[in-house]
DNA sequence: CAATGTTACGATACACGTAATCATA
DNA sequence: TATGATTACGTGTATCGTAACATTG
């Protein structure tokens, strides 16, 4: 089951073009994000980014998933922001 | 980092308003159900749901995550259809 | 051959289940 | 006291980093 974790790796490689950029933004090592993107296209069972030795380029179907892609992220953040402004009372410590 | 896994697990207890109807409803235990509400509620510094022994009700801040959180997830369903739509090729075999 | 990406592998963290405890109807 | 929630704890998996390898510009 897809998570967010993946969701935005995977845009900080579509939005860098590299692997090694977007790791520095995320602070983590390259080797992970390979493994997450792959996961990513083999769970979508589509490719998503065309690799020579170097990335090339985001796919049609890459492109489409950036977008939702980020569209959710910050779907998740709204959630996260817009539960504590309806105030009520913090959660009971013990 | 909150997770599309915790918000799935809030809105079956939060529809349910049952710790153990949510667990039947997804497929798993009850203990970590509970450690998960305690989670997000720590991390949003908000309580989301009133309990006594029982679950009574969502607070007003837990009827607006709710929501939040069902737009969240359904966005992130439409990102996982959406990308293979958008056609192209199957991702690498080999 | 320098820079980038991938594969392999070991270590750590964390999500889950089981068991035991607590609370209330 | 029976049902449901919480706390405590052990275990398996998954995510990450390091290291070795591959590729290409």
């Amino acid at each position: 089951m897809i998570e967010l974790r993946q969701f935005r790796q995977f845009i900080a490689v579509a939005e860098e073009l590299s692997f090694r950029r977007a790791a520095d933004r995320l602070h983590m090592a390259q080797p992970p994000l390979t493994v997450t993107i792959k996961q990513i296209e083999e769970e979508l069972g589509t490719l998503l980014i065309e690799r020579t030795n170097r990335i090339a380029r985001l796919t049609p179907a890459g492109r489409v998933f950036l977008e939702e892609c980020k569209r959710t992220v910050m779907q998740a953040e709204r959630a996260v922001l817009a539960a504590p402004f309806s105030r009520h009372a913090a959660p009971a410590r013990d």
